[in-house]
RNA sequence: GGCCAGGUAGCUCAGUUGGUAGAGCAGCGGAUUGAAAAUCCGCGUGUCGGUGGUUCGAUUCCGCCCCUGGCCA
């Protein structure tokens, strides 16, 4: 079950669970997290207890889940609900995390820190688009797709080169997803008025809840900081930056609606290029009981 | 009621010595393989307040009207 944030995606989760034989596993970057509650809007600690949700509050902020991390967490958990013969549901809005769930992962070296902090040092004397001719000398496929000022991908790239000593875009191709039998299901508001309206009135709602203490008990963590995955999350950024001075509250919260906003926009456009997607509304009343049928008629086959 | 200053993109504004206009922000589209709620690429979306006039041509000049803000009554 796909969809963008604030689209109404944890409250379907939730009644699917009724259903008694269904196992939760949550497709989200921001909810692995511990501490990271009211931004993320995670569900309260008593709806988590009734509804079970596997992948949530797993890590502790200062470390980083990756795309591959998540990719062996969802096929264990997948593969033991099946065996234990009961229903997985994947829900979630990182795009990125079922795509490569569904059409497999390229066998590649971890992140190494060492070799990360090297390019960067290389990168703050000579700037990325330098990196990016480099990366064209070892690997013209890459730095062809990979564009100059895209630092990520860059640094990502000239890693694996260096680790390996062969071009990432080789190493890509090798790739293969799981054979379960699903069904997509993208949970979708069609009328984007209306679901930045909803955003900014959940961002204005997490402020009431007390999420200004939340990013503070967060910074105030030891090995925390602002540069880590977790603090850049939406919402926490923005917070983040204001505590630090950086603009006023009033600036935060609209910055933050903003990056919400844009996220919800990127959601969207995986969606659009995703194939064999069910799109339903969220305003369906009737919704919860057609997923359902969905997920029976699918058992039966 | 009088005198000023404004009315240009969703917002804040720039500009055209008359040839139907452009920045920032917002927004929209796209890419996406170990940071992905990340990172990056692309795109002005407009009765230039209304209406008459002058002119080959008016968003620009002139008249009148409407609206907003300020000052004076």
């Amino acid at each position: 079950m796909l969809g963008p944030t604030a689209s109404g995606k944890t409250a379907l989760a939730l009644e699917l669970h009724g259903r008694g034989d269904v196992d939760l596993i949550s497709v989200d970057s921001a909810m692995v997290y511990r501490g990271m509650d009211i931004g993320t809007a995670k569900p309260e600690p008593e709806v988590l207890a009734a509804h079970p949700h596997a992948l949530v509050d797993i890590r502790d902020p200062e470390t980083v889940y990756s795309v591959a991390d998540f990719v062996a967490d969802a096929h264990r958990l997948v593969n033991e609900s099946r065996a234990a013969g009961r229903v997985p549901v994947l829900v979630g809005g990182t795009m990125l995390y079922f795509k490569r769930l569904f059409e497999g992962l390229a066998e590649l070296p971890a992140a190494d820190q060492m070799v990360r902090s090297a390019i960067e040092d290389d990168a703050a004397r000579e700037g990325w688009p330098a990196m990016h001719a480099a990366l064209a000398r070892v690997d013209p496929d890459a730095a062809r797709r990979i564009a100059p000022h895209d630092q990520q991908r860059i640094q990502r790239a000239l890693e694996v080169f260096r680790l390996t000593g062969e071009p990432i875009t080789a190493l890509q191709r090798q790739a293969g997803g799981p054979d379960w039998p699903r069904i997509d299901v993208a949970l979708v508001e069609d009328d984007r008025v209306d679901l930045h309206a909803r955003i900014g009135k959940r961002f204005d709602a997490m402020m009431a809840a007390g999420f200004e203490d939340e990013v503070r008990a967060l910074l105030a963590r030891p090995g925390v900081h602002r540069a880590l995955p977790s603090l850049r999350a939406v919402g926490y950024r923005q917070v983040a930056a204001w505590l630090a001075g950086e603009c006023n509250r009033e600036q935060a919260i609209a910055d933050a609606k903003t990056a919400t906003r844009r996220l919800a926009k990127r959601q969207y456009t995986w969606l659009r290029g995703m194939s064999g997607l069910t799109a339903m509304s969220p305003h369906d009343s009737d919704l919860v009981r057609r997923v359902s049928a969905q997920i029976d008629k699918n058992l039966s086959k």
